[in-house]
DNA sequence: CCGGATACCTACCTTGAGGTAGATAGGAGC
DNA sequence: GCTCCTATCTACCTCAAGGTAGGTATCCGG
């Protein structure tokens, strides 16, 4: 018996991976116990309540995210690459086996989750905006998009629609089938940003 | 004793209001029964299995949204006001104690759906998106619009934008708080629509 | 006024959920 | 070699989920 095991690693690959396809409130811990190969008292070992497991969860998910903006931020040149690496992030998760958002899925339960699980999606909504209205900012003020005004929208409400919009899409095309919906609202920000 | 109760209706009110605010696998026979005052058996003789009553729902709601539609084709004038008395009734749900749509919540427990409710909700997606394609090319028509072309989208990329953009920007203000998404995202299609 | 249908009830079942108590195996440090 | 700690186990608990069996009250049509 290893003095650290990497169970609690795989615990929240299968958490992630089940909250991404079926939701929160549709797995137990016999599911991941399944998964991983363990008893379900060695979970509760690992994160002795579920909100825990959610909350470890999304702390994880969360500081990933960070990264990637960090890794974007520091690899793409313009600020139209940083928008279309940022999409794209969500077409990859969508394109392994259907998943979307751990935070969309969230969303749609948060009246039924701990309020520490609650706070950390709305956390990550905010950076995820604070971020893309950043990337927006910067756009307008390298010349590559035009400034607000009667018919640019600002940044705060295009980064909002951008990331929700995001969200209700891959919801939508996980049901619908439909593939171009993702690469759709992200041309249609682009245009109203003007380029 | 009435021959005809109408139990059915407040047991679908109610089930409509649980899946709008905590989702579908989040709430009980226990939870109907006790909100509209009968046992758990009684509701298992209107709907034998919590999927019937899923189905029944889905079909009351979309037989009440076609309705919607009609009467929005038969009192609006221009394709613009239609576009806006279709986003007005996300926001009056939203308005309605946070509640979203019952087919963005259903959306996000999909893979966790009989079905026959699974159908049910492709189905409402694909009503919807087709409606709103039809009003936004009734529009082009008009002459309200432009048509499309390298600045404005083909209309039924900007149905379904528009029908998903809803969806996430429900969820997404739900939890923010944000009030003027739907009214952003209404606006930004219109922009790109050319009016 | 009686038969049958409707709409409800009481009482119960099985399953699976999250969670707990306490025992055990095994490597690390003294 | 003994002790401590980590990680896991077996065995159990309580509760609530969806669902069922069978009874009962009420009303309507004949």
């Amino acid at each position: 018996m290893p003095r650290q095991s990497n169970t609690p690693e795989l615990l929240l690959d299968e958490a992630q991976r089940l909250v991404q396809t079926v939701g929160y409130n549709a797995f137990s811990y016999r599911d991941l116990a399944s998964a991983v190969d363990v008893k379900t008292a060695s979970i509760h070992y690992h994160f002795p309540t579920k909100a825990d497991l959610g909350v470890a969860l999304m702390r994880r998910y969360t500081d990933e995210t960070l990264l990637e903006f960090a890794r974007i931020d520091s690899r793409a040149k313009t600020a139209k690459a940083k928008l279309s690496r940022f999409v794209d992030g969500y077409r990859r998760t969508l394109a392994n086996g259907n998943r979307i958002c751990v935070c969309g899925s969230l969303a749609a339960e948060v009246n039924t989750l701990e309020p520490a699980l609650r706070d950390a999606v709305q956390r990550y909504f905010d950076l995820s905006v604070e971020w893309v209205e950043s990337v927006i900012r910067e756009g307008i003020a390298a010349g590559e998009w035009r400034k607000p005004g009667p018919k640019a929208p600002h940044p705060a409400a295009l980064a909002k629609t951008l990331v929700a919009g995001l969200q209700g899409a891959m919801q939508f095309a996980r049901i619908t089938g439909e593939d171009r919906l993702l690469k759709h609202v992200e041309h249609q920000h682009l245009a109203l940003l003007g380029s």
